[in-house]
DNA sequence: GCCAACGTTGGC
DNA sequence: GCCAACGTTGGC
């Protein structure tokens, strides 16, 4: 099982908007990044990924879980881009703000942080433990 | 194939 | 609204 965080403009796709799409989940469409994509591609039906919310809130503020592995991107209208398919597991109970992040020894060398840019990222087994633990939930 | 210019993203 | 980071584009 591998661990991601995906950003999202909560003014465009936001949790609620995610929450709402059910266990059938939503496609994650859009991502126009190489490094991204790679990650999109790396992930298997199963894992679970933070949801972030970008720019406004600037905090994770929920689980999510892919059921659908890498396709093309329908919205792609050109170059072979990807999407998956991801829906809401749980939100955490307190989200754990972009500060929280930077401040906690254990998180600050997080792409998150590190690779601000990246809509797509990688989130190890320890980072992934502690911001449960911070958000209140069970890794 | 290098590198400067430009566009986009996202934090502040 | 500004600026830093970074990806992409285009001239050479």
């Amino acid at each position: 099982m591998a661990y991601w965080l995906v950003k999202s403009e909560p003014d465009v796709f936001g949790w609620d908007a995610q929450v709402k799409s059910g266990k059938r989940g939503e496609p994650w469409t859009g991502v126009r990044n190489h490094a991204a994509k790679l990650n999109l591609l790396a992930m298997k039906k199963g894992d679970k990924a933070f949801f972030y919310h970008s720019n406004v809130g600037k905090e994770i503020v929920g689980i999510v879980e892919v059921v659908k592995e890498a396709y093309p991107d329908p919205t792609a209208e050109s170059g072979p881009w990807v999407c998956v398919d991801i829906a809401a597991a749980e939100p955490l109970k307190t989200p754990v703000t972009l500060e929280a992040v930077k401040v906690d020894a254990k998180l600050k060398e997080m792409a998150l942080v590190k690779l601000s840019r990246l809509s797509v990222q990688p989130v190890t087994d320890s980072e992934w433990k502690h911001i449960c633990k911070l958000g209140g939930v069970k890794a």
